[in-house]
RNA sequence: GCCCAGGUGGUGGAAUGGUAUACACGAGGGACUUAAAAUCCCUUGCCCGCAAGGGCUUGUGAGUUCGAGUCUCACCCUGGGCACCA
């Protein structure tokens, strides 16, 4: 007999579902319900490692399965194919990006296809194709006309590795989180995308996708929603109306002075030609050159200056003195706080400055009472705490005051009702090469013109030298003959913008182009979208919860508002899936030699048992642990089994437990439907074991897991014709799992002292005959049983 | 500091409030073999016991319940997110 040998067996289907062009999807199937299996595009950096395994041949699970259940489903496949890695690998082995790019996409395709997945090849998509940068340039375009892209001047985060600007969500703790450097503040003029404006939209949408809760909660903080009130105050002696926010304005009549931050531009004219000029100039610098060297620690920085400025009395305590002072962030509110005793950082930059305190609410513990009003102490968190001012809510107890004060403050005229957002808008510029070119154009006269729709893609130029530029201008400012242009508006001298963008604008909108990728005249039809969108199930990895997430539901909600797309929210279904580490339990990587390769794994196993051991590992969402290279011979064994079993034609025996079957149709599906193909695996395993017989029915709960040797069983041992992949998944009969008999456990006292075999049905009469029957039982039986707790079919609780 | 998620055998893990440890790996023993691999069979949470049997066990401690891995509270640990955001 002929042993398993996958190697023999999978590119001979291989090759077949491609002749048969199987896995080709058409837009609309007659009878099938569209279904569109979303899985992120990777990077082509060259090699498959084992994450993409993990990433692309469990999610084929779920879509083949669904393809069984009568969807006609949609799974595509792409490139996120611009960025940094090519550029540095192409400078190191001497080719352009470009080449570089596109021979990894070839490599990486032939890999990717000896997983046996069921892409639509036919729909790939790539981010570097002039045709598809085409459609990002025209969506920025349309955002530009829109009033959704700018051009602002910040400090921007700037890595002096990689040599470009990073967005906020690029940064994590203060270092590049591409390489680790430390990352700068830089002041420049950068294009942004007013992901601001949608800050509500894109919290209210997350009410009603079906995503991870840490996903959700994630976006939430990020968006970092605060409720309070924007005081109206005006500068003493020079009339400028300020405003400045408060989200516990409970606590107003505490207040006693007031912070600026470094940068806010009003600080120069609040000083400017007194005594205070020079020192305040010297602080700003100080804090600056701190900032720009990444030497600012926010945590140990107490620090301050008086400007020499006050807010005029405004609750009728007094004027609170301006402080230029290390805290306050000039890009959260209005980058002017009114500062009280009842903060922590106020109240400890207070004290370091001597600047006079009024606490306005005590705890009810008369000992704590006293160190608050002795101002040895700063009180807040407790709702408890009584306010003494103002005097309309003497004795009231601070917590659920806000509403109050708020209407309050805003009949007297003292402040408005103001929702604060903490998410920032986007930063899209990059001063990289290997990037979509941004379609602008700076013209001396007519300023930053947009290049006409029809004069798209402009296509990236070919640079010799693409290397970044040490002055921090971007390489395409080299490419002279391509950066100079006519003015579209007045014909006159003009300049290409030469930075790129950011390469998550590339993979905002991939997803919609999956669904008519050849299309010429738009970015997709608005039938394909409809056909199609939005995407059912997106898989991908937890790291983009707050960036690739967020920035295609920003995507999503500019375009709708445009008219562009007709839904909302981009992914009704969004699951992480875990990560797979080396066999030490550490994250695979080349220098620590704890790498995987899956090559080698699907040379010695085969792709159908690389797919699923990944599968078994543990729930899909969930798992978090080491590749164990012994543990992939329990599902090599499986198949093995499977294959014997098969070849001993045990195929057409008349099944003995048709039961048993159905109850694993039902389970096998239920838990792919929950991503839990760990469970899945054991049902089937458990099944064959128990009856060892691989019949038309169990090759179709296997097919999702293992495509080919399915395959290899249904045409060379079943005979059939037809690929099994176009069957239907089996259906279960409900009334044939209920089992007759049950295994019924008898407790006492809430411990389990027998189990007992008895009919499903049998009442609490014949059950507690039965127990009260059996010796292990009667054995613990010490006195009168006082009450039975009995559930029909599975226990009987006797207690005494 | 705040907010999530999690903590179950030697390992990955399984369990609608109802028989904890399914399935798999590993380990031990046996069969086959000149031998090994492969394969097959048996054992495998811990403790006492020759056995029958009994006791203990889901990070720790309490609670609710006839009954808790599952619910509640407190604490410890691990992973993740946010963080002078006023």
């Amino acid at each position: 007999m002929k042993k398993y040998d996958p190697s023999s067996i999978e590119k001979k289907w291989q090759k077949y579902w491609e002749t048969k062009k199987l896995f080709i999807t058409e837009d609309h199937v007659e009878g099938k319900e569209n279904f569109y299996k979303l899985v992120e595009f990777p990077y082509p950096s060259g090699n498959l490692h084992m994450g993409h395994w993990y990433s692309y041949s469990v999610p084929d699970m779920y879509a083949r399965y669904k393809k069984m259940c009568g969807y006609n489903v949609l799974f595509p496949f792409g490139y996120d194919a611009f960025g940094l890695p090519a550029e540095n690998a192409a400078i190191k082995n001497n080719v352009q990006p470009a080449e570089w790019t596109k021979k990894n996409i070839k490599v990486m395709t032939k890999q990717m296809q000896s997983m046996g997945a069921m892409f639509d090849w036919s729909r790939m998509v790539s981010t570097i194709d002039p045709d598809y940068y085409r459609w990002t340039q025209w969506i920025f375009l349309q955002f530009y006309k829109a009033g959704l892209a700018y051009r602002a001047k910040t400090l921007v985060n700037w890595c002096p590795k990689d040599k470009t600007v990073l967005a906020n969500e690029q940064v994590v703790d203060g270092k590049c989180d591409r390489c680790g450097s430390i990352v700068e503040q830089r002041e420049r003029e950068q294009w942004m995308y007013r992901v601001t404006k949608y800050a509500q939209q894109l919290l209210d949408g997350l009410e009603k996708v079906d995503w991870p809760k840490t996903t959700r909660i994630a976006q939430q903080n990020w968006i970092g929603r605060s409720e309070g009130v924007l005081y109206q105050e005006k500068i003493k002696g020079l009339g400028i109306k300020i405003e400045a926010f408060d989200s516990v304005p409970q606590t107003y009549m505490a207040q006693t002075f007031a912070v600026i931050a470094p940068e806010h531009p009003l600080v120069e004219k609040l000083i400017t030609g007194t005594e205070h000029e020079k020192p305040v100039m010297d602080f700003i610098a100080d804090i600056r050159r701190k900032k720009v060297e990444n030497k600012f620690e926010y945590r140990n920085e107490i620090s301050g200056i008086f400007t020499g400025r006050y807010i005029e009395n405004p609750f009728g305590t007094g004027d609170l003195p301006i402080w230029v002072a290390s805290f306050a962030i000039m890009e959260y509110g209005t980058g002017i706080v009114n500062c009280s005793a009842h903060d922590e950082r106020d109240f400890a930059f207070a004290k370091k400055y001597n600047i006079p305190l009024r606490p306005v609410m005590v705890p009810s513990n008369e000992e704590q009472a006293k160190r608050i009003l002795n101002l040895e102490e700063c009180y807040h968190h407790d709702l408890e705490a009584v306010v003494l001012e103002p005097l309309e809510f003497k004795g009231r107890k601070w917590g659920g005051l806000r509403e109050e004060i708020i209407n309050f403050l805003e009949q007297k005229g003292l402040a408005k009702r103001r929702i604060q957002y903490r998410l920032r808008d986007w930063i899209l510029s990059r001063q990289r090469y290997w990037g979509t070119p941004i379609p602008m154009i700076t013209c001396e006269d007519c300023g930053y013109v947009p290049v006409k729709e029809e004069d798209l893609p402009i296509k990236l130029p070919k640079l010799e030298n693409y290397l970044p530029a040490d002055d921090g201008s971007s390489p395409l400012a080299r490419a002279e003959k391509w950066v100079k242009v006519k003015c579209p508006q007045c014909g006159g001298a003009a300049k290409r913008e030469t930075d790129t963008m950011d390469t998550f604008v590339d993979s905002s909108w991939y997803f919609l182009r999956y669904t008519d990728p050849e299309n010429k005249k738009e970015f997709a039809s608005k039938e394909a979208m409809k056909k199609w969108l939005p995407v059912d199930v997106y898989t991908g990895g937890a790291e983009h919860n707050t960036m690739h997430l967020l920035y295609s539901r920003f995507f999503i909600k500019a375009l709708h508002e445009l008219g562009l797309v007709d839904f909302d929210e981009p992914f009704k279904m969004r699951r992480n899936h875990g990560i797979v580490l080396g066999p030490d339990g550490q994250k695979m990587s080349k220098s620590k030699g704890n790498v995987i390769d899956p090559d080698k794994e699907v040379a010695e196993y085969g792709a159908d048992t690389v797919r699923m051991f990944l599968a078994f590992l543990g729930p899909y969402d969930t798992f978090n642990g080491p590749w164990d290279p012994r543990a992939i011979n329990g599902v090599y064994r499986f198949l093995s089994r499977v294959w014997m079993i098969a070849q001993n034609k045990n195929v057409n025996l008349k099944d003995q437990n048709e039961q048993r079957l159905h109850q694993a149709i039902k389970k096998v599906g239920e838990d792919i439907e929950k991503l839990h193909f760990n469970t899945a695996i054991s049902e089937l395993m458990k099944l064959l074991n128990e009856r060892e017989v691989v019949d038309e029915v169990f090759l179709k709960l296997l097919a999702p897991f293992a495509p080919h040797l399915s395959e290899e069983i249904w045409h060379n041992v079943l005979g059939k014709k037809t690929s099994i992949h176009l069957e239907s998944w089996p259906v279960y009969d409900p009334a044939l799992i209920k089992e007759d008999m049950a295994m019924i456990a008898i407790q006492v006292n809430g411990k389990t002292r027998a189990v007992i075999q008895l009919p499903t049905e049998s009442d609490e009469q014949t059950v507690r005959a039965a127990a009260e029957a059996d010796e292990h039982v009667a054995r613990h039986l010490s006195g009168p049983i006082k009450k039975v707790i009995f559930v029909k079919g599975k226990l009987c609780n006797l207690v005494l």
